[in-house]
DNA sequence: AATAAAATTTAGATTAGTCTAAATTTATTA
DNA sequence: TAATAAATTTAGACTAATCTAAATTTTATT
């Protein structure tokens, strides 16, 4: 089996993968804490074990054994963060922390029955889709709010920061997965947006409507 | 906080502590699966730490901080095990491995809602104690059914074992937790024991005998 | 009490993961 | 395209946890 160090490598480089082809020791520095000179050792041990494609100074991608590792982590994650939410009664901006322990417990089979026990949740508290036990899932496709014109509406789907600060300013504001808005007016000076929701009206910042993602 | 290795080496003091007033070196070697070198190297760490009592060549005993963490590990420990067996439905043989994992996870306010969620439960799978979230628990009395005579009867309420073979085989025999069990005879020449339960009569070793609990 | 055996500690290495500082390679820009 | 900046790797060191082998202390046995 994979080291708790490898798997969070792994997990971070299938995430940063999602934005750019190949993947650079700084991007993976930052986003683990750490410094460029660890990540290129773990590079190294990664790539002896074929779990990605690493040539020095051209950064990695994960090689299919690698990416399935990724996905049955993230799995694991979010089936937890699912169980926190919805059974021990956590708040959305609670349960990160300690999912980011709890994927690295390594039984399969406590997983899936976790899976069962849920009923096979689809997704996560956050609006990110739980893999299946063969790692699928499906990419729903999303757009910021801030890509969306006047009188266009959209349900909310998901978040692109996932900062508590982030989640509990949504909470507050009741803009939660699940709740539908439209945009009632966008303000020329700072291009901040007014959304019309079930029974009040809310406005927020572009930085706000960037992070904040819906279906239409 | 503490690294794994040491969370595991207060758990195993704890346990040990409960038949020997002083716990030794190569004791601790034998039951975590390690050298006594290495045992010495983490006593000197811990007693460092002030969480156990270290005399070179005398042996350890857990200080009051030490010892609440070595419970508070069991109390997760116990609760995990009880939540794989109750929620998730493995058997008693499965869990302690996952649990033995699962006991590192490290919020108190998780395993405080995990212990509401199930409704408080005083005993996991085994039928040892569950501490509470100040670490209080009954130790109740038992003895080994070796230790009872012909016509007397008890209550099954824990293994000394807890090895998934002789779990396994319990389950076999139907001697489980709760089952009302008699002594209707005793072999003279091995001195194993017949058992009589609810529908059945069973024989045991005195090896097994030694390893069964019961209550009168 | 002296000697032998057992238990324990010390000494010196090893591995995983990390760090700082220096060297190297790649990308940018004048 | 040559100089400069940025990104990345290499070199060397450190900590936690482990190991083997040797030295020391305690316990048991003549
Ligand atoms: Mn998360
Ligand atoms: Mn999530
Ligand atoms: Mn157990
Ligand atoms: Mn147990």
């Amino acid at each position: 089996m994979n080291t708790l160090a490898e798997e969070n490598y792994l997990k971070s480089i299938y995430h940063l993968s999602l934005n750019a082809e190949n993947v650079s020791t700084n991007q993976l520095a930052a986003l683990l804490n750490t410094k460029a000179s660890s990540v290129t050792d773990m590079l190294k041990k990664l790539a002896d074990k074929e779990l990605i494609n690493y040539t020095p100074y051209q950064g990695v991608t994960l090689t299919p054994p690698g990416e399935k590792i990724a996905i049955n982590i993230i799995r694991k994650h979010r089936l937890w963060e699912f169980f926190l939410v919805e059974k021990l009664n956590f708040k959305w901006d609670e349960v990160h922390e300690m999912a980011e322990e709890m994927e690295h417990i390594s039984s399969n089979e406590l997983i899936d029955r976790l899976d069962r026990f849920m009923g096979y949740p689809k997704y996560d508290p956050h609006g990110d889709p739980i893999p299946d036990c063969d790692g699928k899932f499906k990419v729903h496709d999303l757009k910021p709010v801030s890509a969306i014109e006047i009188n266009e509406s959209g349900i909310i789907c998901g978040v692109r920061d996932h900062s508590a600060g982030f989640l509990q300013y949504l909470e507050k504001q009741g803009l939660t997965i699940g709740k539908k808005i439209k945009v009632e007016d966008i303000i020329e000076f700072d291009r901040s947006m007014i959304l019309q929701m079930e029974t009040k009206t809310v406005q927020i910042s572009r930085e706000v409507a960037n992070n904040l993602l819906i279906t239409l």
